[in-house]
DNA sequence: GCGGTTATGATGCAAGTGCATCAGAAAAGG
DNA sequence: CCTTTTCTGATGCACTTGCATCATAACCGC
């Protein structure tokens, strides 16, 4: 049997650097040889991995998106330290925002491919199912918020999500361009938060 | 005198054709050769207007900022039949929201713009810049419902133009990634003005 | 007309693109 | 050892890119 390697990791690693490249120098900077050399591999293997450069991209994105949720979900289910909802539905929202220095390539990746998305309907499918699961995800805890009495009844769960969703990506936009500062982004989300308790 | 050219006219045409491109295929479609071609004129008109293609990228964003920004305000200004400051402000902010069929177009260049910014300083200057007015043009909508006893004196304008602000652009991002339709996000953004009033 | 100025668009060019190809390296079984 | 099979990375190729060049065309005051 002959040399065998492990593709997932490679691919893991290409994806990697294709968001390096996007977030530091946009998605039209994507090449298939700057992305083998940012991930230190040659440009065979990555034509291997990948049969095509749309191929490659479809990966990076479903590798973020599956990041995204991911984080979000671990933060609700490590709860171990029994938080209120309503903090819970924050610090969720505020890692959803990818407000933080460390999510800024992520925003920056993401919008990218939200551009993106209008050219390619593959991407925009994953694009689609990531914003069902994430809207889900809110509703959800929104529906928890209102069996612990803290958001009253009245609010349609649902429509609350996409509200808050839409105020969360809003956010993100509004960094990436430079109107707001991460900080004061963080606030307007908080203080929405807030305006849906009592 | 020799042969003189309306100059300001072919850039408003390039503009446009740049604008159409970037809709229909992506930023990275948008080529010296593909925008003469859509613009109907030739690469070296295109050269004469503009010394190189970030210039005639940097035209087409001030281009449709402008027109985003007119809009929105002639909207306000040219309010013959006096309106409430609530459907003034809702329906403002559905234009801004870029969610009808004619808008569309804008909503993707706007929306690649914005995702390039990190690459490039003076595209953020000038998307800072727009944004810049579009929330001071909001912040006064609120004051001016503070006004007319609409809306509630408690709130802070700035503030709630912000959060506005973040949801008309979140759902132009969910509309374009396919998350919502028009008339669903339009929704949403009707439910959030209500919310202010009252 | 004519001269002088400006605009035009075809062409050239070097660099970069995605993808195909293929001689050879590498590894594991015989 | 050698064979067999997979993997590699350099190279080639056709094409596109942004930008520069320049002979020619178009124009207008004279």
């Amino acid at each position: 049997m002959p040399k065998q390697v492990d593709y997932e990791e490679r691919r893991l690693r290409i994806a990697e650097a294709v968001c390096a490249l996007i977030a530091r120098s946009g998605m039209e900077a994507v090449s298939l040889r700057d992305v083998a050399a940012e991930a230190e591999v040659s440009m065979g293997a990555v034509q291997r991995c990948f049969r095509t450069k749309e191929d490659m991209l479809l990966f990076a994105l479903e590798h973020i998106s599956q990041r995204v949720s991911e984080r979000a979900n671990q933060r609700i289910a490590a709860t171990s330290t029994p938080q209120s909802a309503a903090t819970l539905l924050s610090h969720t929202l505020a890692e959803l925002a990818l407000l933080d220095e460390e999510s800024r390539d992520q925003a920056h990746v993401w919008l990218a491919f939200v551009s993106h998305a209008p050219s390619s309907e593959r991407l925009a499918a994953v694009l689609q199912e990531t914003y069902g699961k994430l809207h889900d995800l809110v509703a959800w805890l929104i529906h928890y918020g209102q069996d612990t009495q803290e958001i009253p009844q009245r609010l349609d769960a649902a429509q609350e999500a996409q509200t808050l969703l839409a105020v969360a990506d809003g956010l993100t936009v509004h960094v990436i361009a430079g109107h707001q500062c991460p900080e004061a982004a963080s606030a307007v989300l908080q203080r929405h938060v807030d305006s849906l308790l009592r």
